[in-house]
DNA sequence: CGTTCCATTGAGATGTGTCAATTCAAGTGG
DNA sequence: CCACTTGAATTGACACATCTCAATGGAACG
């Protein structure tokens, strides 16, 4: 008994109405959690200038790679990227999902080289943001240099948060963690919070956590005969909100 | 049979001779890995103007604790500190250790309020550096604001690279890739890379690492056991940099 | 010289990894 | 439209690294 939600799921502005390109900050639905935040109209166009907004990408197809040269930032417009390092020893280490209205790339600025892969796991939109650009653009808008740099904070506070759930918490507690942060997320951009679709594979979410694809399997059956979870592949229903950040927030 | 490295380990710039006090950036034995980085000299003479030199801290006196209002970063000129933060349910989880020359509290920009602890491990001094004053600064000087941009981003590869090694790594490639850490930051100040006295105790470590004080404690005798490492409570030499590497490099 | 804190070591418990088999979903080509 | 292939997800049985609990030893300090 196969029940689909994608009618909610994929209320996100699909690539494929690309008749309506954003081609303004100042329209974007995302603006109120992207970048132009606390910029003034005018400021924002000067922004609005430098930022690039380029073709599509394909399911799969990188956005940069681990030791690119350092150019820009991305700001996602749609779909859904995962960051990643490669081991010395060849093995992958996801370290962050990007979705609509989140800033990827900054990891590379310190370096001038990418400290980490992009990949798109689904057809996606980015914009693309020179940093040599918003370099000079902060120098001449003080909110601006404000804003990134508080960008770039948060990064290293959720860092830190995922290296305390790595650390501390059991696989029930990682897996419970990551849907409620993905719900939340959802919920920022008026999605709902309780119905989505998964946009990353099993085997992405155990490396992401540090668990095997069986852990994170196990994890999922085991919510959903508590009926705390609806799970149909990477469809997901959360049916009790409380029994999960619960759950989540740590030991019984 | 105890042996002593005391005078080597203590070789840092200990906070008992403070008739010597560090009165400017310009003469910091440390000011090629700390801030001033890059800027020209007079650069640094303005840069002088806005930080603090505080009095020393005490053993497991706090910088600055979680929650506080965030007004500063600070550069750690002797001793060490760690980082931490406090979970719902009051446990620790050490973020970070900051040994003298680098930069800590970076984590409160994003909400204007620390996200973490800052406790010295021992008697240790720090610089203060207002945040204010440095982004007012940073737009005059484009050099400085790249610099921070720099390290905030180092900041974020650090932790990534913590988050693989939590995710990945068994006990003994967690400990020995801490050991090759300190090591190269002591390298960087000069300092010996093969004998050195920890600053931290073994709970922090394992706390850091997402192992058990046991573990830790084990990891340190099988590697003792090995003749890799040669291990007397604090002090610490390495015998074998070359199998340290190995061990921590990835599964054998 | 006790007290306290920290580190070490042992024995046993357990959560998660490993290995292997099966099911399911989505294409692909005949 | 059906067989076939392929990759993802699930489930079970077992192994093992690390945790837990407990006891001991040692160093620092008043």
């Amino acid at each position: 008994m196969t029940v689909r939600f994608t009618e909610v799921a994929n209320a996100d502005p699909a690539p494929q109405c690309t008749h309506d390109y954003q081609v303004s900050c100042g329209n974007c639905r995302l603006n109120a959690i992207c970048l132009p935040l606390a910029l003034k109209s005018e400021d924002i166009d000067q922004l609005d200038d430098i930022i690039q907004r380029g073709k599509p990408l394909q399911k799969s197809q990188h956005l940069y790679r681990e030791g690119d040269d350092f150019q820009s930032v991305y700001a996602v417009r749609s779909g859904t990227l995962k960051a990643y390092k490669t081991t010395d020893d060849g093995r992958e280490q996801v370290t962050g999902f990007y979705f609509p209205g989140e800033i990827l790339g900054m990891d590379g600025i310190s370096n001038n080289s990418h400290a980490s892969s992009a990949k798109a796991l689904e057809t996606s939109a980015v914009c693309e943001i020179p940093f040599s650009s918003l370099e000079k653009l902060s120098t001449l808008m003080p909110n601006l240099q404000r804003h990134f740099f508080q960008l770039m904070s948060r990064e290293i506070t959720e860092d830190q948060m995922l290296i305390t759930l790595l650390s501390k918490n059991s696989a029930e507690e990682r897996v419970t963690a990551l849907l409620l942060s993905i719900s939340s997320r959802n919920a920022r951009r008026k999605l709902s919070a309780t119905q989505f679709r998964l946009p990353m594979s099993r085997v992405d979410i155990g490396n992401y956590l540090g668990l095997t694809v069986e852990t994170v399997s196990r994890v999922f059956s085991r919510l959903q005969k508590m009926d705390i979870l609806r799970v149909d592949n990477k469809e997901i229903e959360i049916l009790d909100v409380n029994e999960l950040r619960r759950l989540a927030d740590s030991m019984n």
